[in-house]
DNA sequence: AACCATTGCAACCGCGCTGGG
DNA sequence: GCCCAGCGCGGTTGCAATGGT
């Protein structure tokens, strides 16, 4: 299926930032007479540039019913969701938001939704809660120069301020992966259907998690010094079809149970 | 004020799909 | 069925704007 590109072989064809002039030739163009062959539009439209940039421009950017500014709540909500079911099919999620291009919606996503989707503890390609080890990698940093302030080496004003602010960011941490195994036990077992020791809906797992969580309860930290008692006794992987990644995963967590905060 | 790092977005690139000859 | 032109899509890059030191 060989086809050169399409600007290839059009020497001296303008590439770059589109200039205001530009910008109305194409505009008044194709309010004219419409876009029609996208490659030979611009040589009519005395346009300089190749017809695949010529496209880019007028719907990425100059398309009268182009929506420009802030997304909005619901829309974030909307991307986030229909990005959950249709992964990165951008065109697919722009078509269901009025006025928004694949382009724009694309950007947001990479500069703002996946960030955010990261900070709250939420895997933005999976939409599921992390339980990956990288979520573990900034805390031995974490802890480190906790114990660093606790022993009080040139100790500032604020090192008590300084203090609390990284117990609360390894507490978050900590409660953010624990959330994430009980959600992914969750699912799974339900997934699996597989009845397992316990009462009622629950597992007996499931339970000490809950317990360690602090009855569920989202906004509970985890700051006990018990946190991650018993975790490795739980064996998950009686309860969990895994290929080892959770043995990994908990002996990374043993270090956490012997590091005093 | 100057420099450097980070962020956000417009534009480009290359690949795959589709339809016509 | 094959070839090729044209288009659309997703990933990536380049650069201006902004923030921090």
């Amino acid at each position: 299926m060989g086809r050169s590109p399409c600007c290839d072989g059009e020497a001296g064809v303008k590439k770059g930032p589109w200039t205001p002039e530009e910008d109305k030739l194409l505009v008044d163009y194709i309010s004219e007479k419409g876009h029609g062959s996208w490659r030979r539009l611009p040589k009519l439209a005395g346009l300089n540039r190749c017809g695949k940039s010529c496209r880019l421009r007028w719907t990425n950017y100059l398309r009268p019913d182009i929506k420009r500014g802030r997304f909005d709540d619901d829309e974030e909500k909307l991307i986030i969701h229909l990005h959950s079911i249709l992964g990165n099919k951008w065109s697919s999620i722009a078509t269901k938001l009025p006025g928004r291009t694949d382009n724009e919606i694309k950007n947001y996503w990479n500069t703002h939704l996946r960030k955010k989707l990261l900070g709250m503890g939420i895997d933005p390609v999976t939409h599921r809660p992390r339980t990956d080890l990288s979520l573990l990698a900034g805390l031995p940093a974490l802890l480190a120069a906790a114990g660093s302030f606790s022993s009080g080496s040139g100790a500032g004003a604020s090192w008590v301020e300084n203090m609390n602010a990284l117990r609360l960011q390894a507490d978050a941490a900590k409660f953010q992966l624990l959330q994430g195994l009980v959600r992914a036990l969750t699912t799974n077992t339900s997934a699996a259907a597989a009845p397992m020791a316990g009462n009622g809906g629950g597992s007996g797992v499931q339970d000490h998690l809950m317990a360690l969580l602090g009855g569920g309860e989202e906004t509970t930290p985890a700051s006990s010094p018990m946190f991650f008692d018993g975790l490795e006794s739980l064996n998950l992987d009686d309860h969990l079809n895994t290929d080892g990644g959770w043995k990994d995963l908990l002996e990374q967590m043993s270090w956490l149970n012997s590091t005093e905060l």
